[in-house]
DNA sequence: GTCTTCGCTTGATGCATGTCAATCGCTCTT
DNA sequence: AAGAGCGATTGACATGCATCAAGCGAAGAC
């Protein structure tokens, strides 16, 4: 592994307080590999041998069942997956693949379960990574319980201005289908749902959704900071000082 | 606390192999309490005071949005509820409440915290019982974005069969309508749902499901141990070995 | 330039599920 | 014993969403 990217992982929020000695003894054992678009990195049903760190591009997490599949995630860079069959040792409940070519860290799992044992700072960042995740999974699973499909993709054209810095656009970076499939739809519904946020302030060109009025799309979305994943300023200043 | 009680904690997961001195320090600031039935334990939106630990009864997690109510969880004896919020020291996503009287232990948020910095098997147990949380609502996801609402019923009535020990007779320990809300339907389709498996090998005697043709019931249920929370015997063993 | 391909869209239809309303049957009162 | 209350059931209906099938349009092949 180079000095720059080594560096650039010793910044995630997962290593940044590990001793130097501990951090050497993942790096060591560790592997940093690229993937082509559209790979299948892990299986369900298989037992992990990894903790996958994703370093650059975006993999998607799935499952099947009975013929049909559904998008569970999209990982972005920074985020882990995979962390708790890492930590009980037991089969992975999801699929992973990668959406664009990535780049992926992989440490092997019994290292990872060891330097846990020796490295309080380690063991934090783990038990908050997974915290993380596990809200995430809740904030996923109420969305899919408690609202329908256009005001789940009007939430997320929501988050994704916000989280795109300019909130009256939203640039879509994966296929269309691929966001059907995250936001628990048919790529048919996600079409007539696009249509119907056009009498609710959004406009399409594409894969460019356009906010005219965001107070109406919000009428119509009715966010929710409990579901949606939502900057709280106040609290990460607090916490941060 | 008496001698008895605190002897039932002390062999739970979570504090099996903590220090004698830190499980000390940890029942010295809990409060045991018992609540009523039908009682709000937290609220979600909230911010976590205390790790909280099912002694006795049940406790049911639930979730609104505009004028909707879900249930996500229901928690039984042994097992903690809102450990991420309490990990990370932000809102819970979730309520709580009561379905039976129920005793609760409440560990102080900020002394778990503290404990979590000192003793590596505490930090051990922690991290494992939220992995163990987070495949739970990781199936719990699955199971409402691939299956119907039948097959969900058909599933919980097989899995609670095998909890219960008699495989061939389930008895509702919770209302109808509490079930319907954990499995994600109204309680009318409850009814229809179970009317249904008649046709599939299951008969109902008011609170009383039997299995009659348990082959039939599983062909229509399709069981999949990466959803459902089934035992694997092999592996238990092996790991106890 | 034309053809093919593939992702997206649009329309028609059916199943799954929620909603509203009425009824049943049990338990608890009084 | 009659009535109130409540959970469970049943029926009628509306809506959400998937499925199947056809059409559209831009990018790439030749």
């Amino acid at each position: 592994m180079r000095p720059q990217q080594r560096q650039s992982v010793r910044s995630l929020p997962l290593f940044h307080r590990v001793s130097e000695a501990h951090f050497a003894e993942l790096m060591d054992t560790a592997l940093l590999q690229r993937f082509p678009e559209g790979v299948t990195i892990i299986q369900e049903g298989d037992l992990p041998d990894f903790l996958h760190i994703v370093v650059g591009g975006m993999v998607e997490l799935f499952a099947r069942h009975d013929g049909h599949e559904t998008t569970l995630d999209i990982i972005e860079p920074g985020s882990t997956f995979i962390l708790a069959a890492v930590v009980r040792d037991e089969t992975y409940l999801k699929s992973a693949r990668t959406l664009t070519s990535t780049q992926l860290l992989m440490i092997p799992a019994g290292v990872v379960r060891s330097i846990f044992g020796k490295d309080a700072a380690f063991a934090r960042a783990i038990v908050e990574e997974l915290a993380e995740r596990y809200r995430c999974v809740v904030r996923a699973l109420k969305n899919e319980k408690l609202r329908t499909s256009a005001q789940r993709l009007a939430n997320w054209v929501l988050q994704e201005g916000a989280r795109q810095g300019n909130r009256h656009e939203v640039t879509l970076k994966i296929d269309k289908r691929t966001l059907a499939s995250r936001l628990g739809m048919t790529p048919e519904n996600l079409s007539r749902n696009l249509g119907l946020l056009a009498r609710h302030g959004l406009s399409i060109q594409g894969p460019r959704f356009i906010i005219d009025d965001a107070a109406a799309l919000r009428i119509y979305a009715r966010p929710n900071a409990l579901i949606d994943d939502i900057a709280e300023p106040e609290r990460i200043m607090a916490r941060s000082a």
